[in-house]
DNA sequence: AAGTAAAATGATAATGAATTTCATATTCAA
DNA sequence: TTGAATATGAAATTCATTATCATTTTACTT
C-alpha cells in the first residue's frame, strides 16, 4: 500500500520533473521556467505533462502549490524532507519577494489552540500559508 | 460635490453595482455573480464595466478582493461599516465542505501583532486564508 | 441651454494560464 | 512478448480577466 501508488507508471519525463524539482529546492518554480528549462536542454516535455506532474507532486506532498498574487500564474517549490519540519511547522510567504519563512513558536501553538476551541475549527498546517510582506521587503518598499 | 473623486464621472452603472453590493455586504461575489444579477433584473451592465468597477471600488477601500483558492474566480466583498469585514476579518475554510467562514476575535488580532512584533512579517489577511476542518465536518467524519 | 473635454460604457477581441482531448507511445506485470 | 493500463505531446479548449475602440454619458464651462 506505502510506496509506489498502484495504478502508476514512472516514466522519464516524471523523474526528470522530479529531479529538476529537487535540485532547486526553496526555490519557487512557474510551469514556464520548468518548460524553459528543459527547452534549454534540448529536451522535449510538453507544457501538459508539466502541469500533470506538478499536479501529482503536490497531491503526493512533495510540493508545495503557492498562488504569490492576482497577477502572477502558480508556483511551485520542493519540499524536502528535512529541508521541512516534521512536527507542527507553519509557513509564511512574502508576497513580495516569494521567500518562504518557517514559523514556529508558543504563540502559533496558542492561537491554533483557540481557534480549535473556541471556534471548532481544525486548522490544516500543511495547507495553510500566512501570507505577508518580510521584513526586508517591508524596510525596502514600505509597502 | 461630496466625496466625488476629480476625475471621474458618476453613472447610473457604478451607482447600481456600488448599491448592489452594499446590498449584499458580508457575502462573497465573483464578477459573474454580479453580472448574472442585472442580468436577471433585465439591467444590462457589460462584464468589462463590472471589472472595472470592482477594480475602482478595491483600490478605493470601499470592497475587499479575495482569491480564497486555485480554481475559484476572484471574489469581492463590500466592506460594510457594521459588518464583520469592515476592521480586519480573517477567513476559514474547511477543507471538506468547502464552506468559508468569518474570523475575528481578539486572540488572531494579538496572533498578528505577534508575528509582526517579534516575527518581522506583516500579515495580509487578503491573501491568508486558515484551511483546516470545520466543526461540523468533524462531528460527522470524525476525522 | 448648448458646447466641451474628460471619462465611462459595452461589444468584441485578445490574452494567458491551465486543462482537456485524443492519437500515439510507454510502462509493467503476467 | 503481449496487452492493458497509464503517460505523453500537440493542439484545441476553457475560462477569468483585460485591452481595444467606437459610442455615449457626465460634469463643467460659457
Amino acid at each position: 500500500m506505502a510506496g509506489n501508488t498502484k495504478g502508476t507508471y514512472n516514466t522519464k519525463q516524471s523523474a526528470e520533473i522530479l529531479k529538476f524539482m529537487q535540485d532547486n529546492g526553496g526555490k519557487h518554480l512557474t510551469a514556464q521556467d520548468i518548460e524553459d528549462y528543459f527547452r534549454s536542454q534540448g529536451i522535449n516535455i510538453g507544457a501538459a505533462t508539466i502541469y500533470r506532474r506538478l499536479d501529482r507532486l503536490t497531491s503526493d506532498g512533495l510540493v508545495n502549490k503557492y498562488l504569490i498574487d492576482d497577477k502572477s500564474p502558480a508556483c511551485y517549490e520542493y519540499i524536502g524532507v528535512d529541508n521541512c519540519c516534521s512536527g507542527t511547522c507553519y509557513h509564511m510567504k512574502c508576497e513580495n519577494c516569494g521567500k518562504l519563512f518557517h514559523l514556529s513558536c508558543d504563540e502559533i501553538n496558542g492561537f491554533f489552540a483557540h481557534v480549535r476551541e473556541e471556534h471548532g475549527f481544525v486548522l490544516d498546517p500543511k495547507r495553510t500559508v500566512f501570507y505577508g510582506i518580510c521584513e526586508k521587503c517591508a524596510a525596502s518598499e514600505g509597502k
